[in-house]
DNA sequence: CTGCATGCAAAAACTTTGCACCGCC
DNA sequence: GGCGGTGCAAAGTTTTTGCATGCAG
C-alpha cells in the first residue's frame, strides 16, 4: 500500500476525534488540507483502512455507517434522542462468545454489540423537563 | 391503523419463515398473494410494524436490512462464510446493561448484538477441506 | 364519507465503480 | 516506468416519498 496524503489526511482526521464520524463529515473536515478530495476517495480508503484492520466500520440501524480509529476493542453507545455515538468504558464481554456458542453447531468467532439510551446530555435535560 | 391484505400478508410470511428475510425477499415472496404489491408498501408496512414492535428490524454489516417476527428477545448468528443468519439459543445477557451503565452518565435502556462465525453447514465443510 | 393505505414512479440517501490521469517508489 | 491512488461522474443499491386512487370503518 503506497502512501497517500489523503489516506493520511484521513487518518489523522479519524484519530484526532472521538465523533465516530461518517463518510460525509470526513469528507468535510479534511477539505480544507486536501481541496480537490473527492468522496469516493474517502469512501475507497475507508474501505481499505478497515479491512487492514487500521480503523473500524460501525454500522448501526440508522443513517450511514461510521468510523473510529480506536481499534482496541471497546463498545459504543447510541443516543436515541440526539444520536450522538460514545465510547463506553467497560470491560471486554469475550465470555458471552461462550454462551453463544454453548447451545450451536457451528464456530462463534467474535460479536458486535452496542447499547443504547440516553447520553448523559440528553438524560440531563429530560430530568429538568419533569 | 387500518387493517390491510398487505400488511397482514406481510406478517404472515414473516411469521412462517425463519429466514430474517430482506424487504426484496419479502416481496417477492407475496407476489402470489398480492400481484400488485409494491416494494415501497412492504417498506412502509415493515417500518410501521417494527415501529409498533409486532416485527423486530435487524442491521448487519453489510447488505439490506433484515425483519424478524420474533420479538421475544433473543440473539443473531451471522455466517461470514455464506451470510447466513440463525438465531442463537442463548439467555438474554440483560446484565451487560449493568456492565455498561457502570461508567456512564447517560442511561442505558438496551442493547443490540450479534455474533459471528461460521454456520453449522459452512464449519462443516470448511473441516472436510482440511 | 373520511382517513389511512396502496401502487407507481421519482427521488433521496448512501456507497461503489469505470476510466483517464497523477504521483509514489 | 509501473503500479497503485485519485478525481470525477455515472451508476448501483437500498430506502423513502409525493401523488392520485382505493378500501376500511
Amino acid at each position: 500500500m503506497n502512501y497517500s496524503r489523503q489516506r493520511e489526511s484521513i487518518l489523522q482526521y479519524l484519530r484526532s476525534t472521538k465523533c465516530h464520524p461518517t463518510a460525509e463529515t470526513i469528507y468535510q473536515n479534511i477539505q480544507s488540507e486536501n481541496p480537490n478530495i473527492s468522496l469516493g476517495t474517502v469512501y475507497r480508503n475507508l474501505t481499505l483502512l478497515s479491512e487492514v484492520g487500521q480503523i473500524q466500520k460501525l454500522t448501526f440501524f440508522d443513517g450511514p455507517d461510521r468510523y473510529d480509529a480506536n481499534i482496541v476493542p471497546h463498545y459504543h453507545f447510541v443516543c436515541t434522542k440526539c444520536g450522538a455515538v460514545l465510547d463506553l468504558e467497560m470491560d471486554s464481554l469475550s465470555h458471552i462468545n461462550l454462551l453463544a456458542a454453548h447451545n450451536f453447531e457451528g464456530t462463534i468467532e467474535n460479536h458486535m454489540a452496542f447499547f443504547y439510551g440516553k447520553c448523559p446530555n440528553c438524560a440531563k435535560h429530560i430530568s429538568k423537563e419533569l
